[in-house]
Parts: structure tokens; C-alpha cells; sequence
DNA sequence: GACTTTACTAAACACCGTTCAGTATATTTG
DNA sequence: CAAATATACTGAACGGTGTTTAGTAAAGTC
């Protein structure tokens, strides 16, 4: 009996539809300014279907949470072919702020907003931004096989790495560069700020 | 005929009023949790009045943002005693947690909430955080003169030095921390990341 | 005392997230 | 096949939001 088969597919299906139309709103208007009436209106069915297949607005947040993280961990697959470790670690601080900027709704939705957070606090809820802060762990502890950052904890100096270049970007997403009013300036306030942060990490 | 002064005195009161009411539920509550009806409802008025005295809920918002900016200069005044500038710098950035800190509303609205930064973009604008940018280039500049940072622009070294406490006390104040799950670890984690940066600066 | 300005508000507008009773269709059962 | 049931969906409402406007009552002016 195919139906039930068919109804779950039916049901995926409507799931991602709603997903990949939130997602489009979302990166076209901005979060703040996407309403599931619009979502509803976007895919021609009421706003209350949306509650069928989403608990609430915060779940739908979640559901594209991941969705970012997913995308985040793609970007950095290319790095697994560096073979020097710590250069891969120079390379990650490039892609990652590559992504912030190609993703500023992404970015803000997984690392400024707190709206997400306010849901479920157990679980899987934290897997992804785990897996990929483990990626940055394992990194620093390549590096630290190498010789480098002897005596430092991995995770303290992954979190470090982290926080540098997050201060960065969230500073240029919420448009904070321009109390340099150089525009010139302005333009590579980011870069040469992370050369420094790069700098002193290879001197660590 | 001292009426004039009167209702331009009373209108000013008022405005307080608004602010200082206004203040006290987002402190409360948070800035995503007060309506102006809510403000409307403590000060006893209707929610329209407001509008008498506030352009728009931007503008209100906008008025606590120069609060917090007067209010981090307060707390930056003490440095003024250090000798030092070198240990001035250091001791800022122990300011800077600290008031993020103690007003993680504010400091929300200040640097990491885009609300207020909608509304006008012109003149006084930028004005309270130029001057506190100003605050840190003018402390690089000192540090320059004493021999440190040579050859260095104090501008962007200023903003390196803004983003990289930045991006701790945001990643903090957004509860991002959570990715250590060692809680013991997890107390520490912005102030050893903060020693990692004091200590680079102290060999750029 | 009549006229004007000022300070304020009730009520509405157009949104928002969310809930729920109700309906039409599809499926299963007797 | 008909009746019963389960599924998918919606219209309308609830209580909330920021904001505008027409109107009112008091204060100030002449």
C-alpha cells in the first residue's frame, strides 16, 4: 500500500516548500521584515497550514539555523586539501568571513540574533554549531601536533580564534566600520584587522 | 512672562518622563519585550502622546543609544588617572567587558541591535560614537608617541583593538559561550581570550 | 467674553504570531 | 457501494504591535 508512502512524501515535500520559500523571503527582505502571512501568501495557502508543519515561527528560525550551518560546513570543505594545518587555520578565518558576507542574513540569523535561541535548549538543538566548533578544535590541535600553541587549551584558543574574527564581521554586518568615515579605509578595515589577528596567532 | 519658560520646562519634563520610563522597561524587560503602549500604560498617558514628544519608536530608541554612549564615557573617565597609556589601552578594554556587562541591554542596543541605526543618518548621528572611537585612537596615538605601534595606522589599530573585545562580549551577551560545555571553562573563556589579545598587542 | 493655541486621547488602520472551530476531500471500514 | 473516519486545509478570531487622525477640553491671548 503506496499511499501512506506517497502522503509522507507529499507532506516532505510541503516542508520544504514552506522552508525554501522562508528562506528566499528571509534573504530578500531580511528577517525582520518576513511575517508568515507573507510566507503564506508566497506559497498560496493560509498561514495557519504553516503551523502544520512548523510549531511556531521560532521552529521554522531553527529549521533555517541548521540550514546555515549545513551551507558553513560546505564552504570549508575545500580546506581539507591544505595539508599545513595552521595555514588552513589562516584559510578558515578567509572563508569564514567569505561566508559572513555572502550570508549576512545567515550569518545573523546563526550568530547574532537570539531569537533561535530561545527555543528548545536541549538536544540536537546545539548539534551543529558544535560540530563546527569542533571543527575549529580539532584544527587548533592539528596545529598544536605541529608544535604550535604548546601549553594552550584547544578549545580556549578555538573559542579565541572565533571571537577575533566574529567581532569582525559583526561589526561590518551591523554596519559599525563607518565610524571610519575614510572610505578608502573603510574598505580594508576588515582585512588588515584579521592580518593582525593572524599575525599574533603565528607568533603564539 | 514666565509662561513660555514654564511649558518649555514642562515639556522637557515629560520627555524625561518618556526616557526614563522607557529605560526602565527595557532594562527590565529588554528591548524586544517593551511597547511604546507599555511605556504609555507606566507613565499613565495614551500611547499617542508619545509621539508628541518622540518622532518614532527609532527616535526614542535613538535617545537611549546617546544615554548609553554618555554612560560608557562615565565609566572610561577613572582611566583618565593612568599614567600609562599603554596600561590605559589594557585597562579599557577591562571597561568595555565590564560595562557590556553590567548593561548588556544597552550594550545590545549600542553595538549589536540595527533598530536605531534605521533612522536619520546624517550629523549628530554618529556623533556620541565618533567621539568614543575617538576616545581609543587618541590612546593608540599616545602609545604611538612612547615608541609602540610604529608605523601603524592608529585608526585601524583602533578598530582591531574595538572588534577583537567585540566579538568576545557579543558572542558572551548572545550566550554563545554554550559551545563550551565545560562550565568551569566556560567562566573564564572571555578573559583568557581577552589576555591572548592584551598580549599580542603588547608585542605588535 | 470670544478666539486661538496647546496638550492630550479614543478610535481606528494595518500589520503581527497564533489558535480553533469548521469544512471539504480522501481514505478506510463494514 | 455507503457510512464512518481521518486528513489537509482555512476563515475568522484573539490579543498584541507601531502609527495616524479627528476631535476635545483646558489654557493662554486679545
Amino acid at each position: 500500500m503506496g499511499v501512506a508512502e506517497r502522503k509522507l512524501r507529499a507532506k516532505e515535500e510541503m516542508r520544504q516548500l514552506i522552508l525554501e520559500t522562508a528562506r528566499k523571503l528571509f534573504l530578500e527582505k531580511g528577517f525582520e521584515h518576513t511575517s508568515l502571512r507573507n510566507i503564506a501568501e508566497a506559497i498560496e495557502y493560509s498561514p495557519a497550514t504553516i503551523y502544520l508543519y512548523f510549531k511556531d515561527k521560532n521552529e521554522l528560525f531553527h529549521a533555517l539555523h541548521i540550514e546555515g550551518f549545513k551551507m558553513m560546513l560546505e564552504y570549508m570543505q575545500p580546506l581539507r586539501a591544505i595539508a599545513d594545518p595552521f595555514e588552513r587555520l589562516v584559510q578558515l578565518s578567509y572563508t569564514y568571513i567569505r561566508f559572513a558576507r555572502e550570508n549576512p542574513e545567515f550569518y545573523d540569523l546563526m550568530f547574532i540574533m537570539n531569537a533561535p535561541m530561545d527555543a528548545l535548549d536541549t538536544e540536537e538543538k546545539w548539534a551543529m554549531g558544535d560540530q563546527t566548533f569542533g571543527f575549529v578544535v580539532s584544527l587548533i590541535e592539528e596545529c598544536q601536533q605541529e608544535g604550535r600553541f604548546q601549553g594552550k587549551d584547544a578549545y580556549q584558543l578555538a573559542f579565541h580564534c572565533w571571537a577575533s574574527v566574529h567581532g569582525l564581521v559583526s561589526l561590518e554586518i551591523r554596519q559599525r566600520t563607518r565610524v571610519c568615515h575614510d572610505e578608502k579605509m573603510r574598505a580594508c578595515l576588515v582585512e588588515d584587522s584579521l592580518a593582525y589577528f593572524i599575525d599574533a596567532m603565528s607568533k603564539l
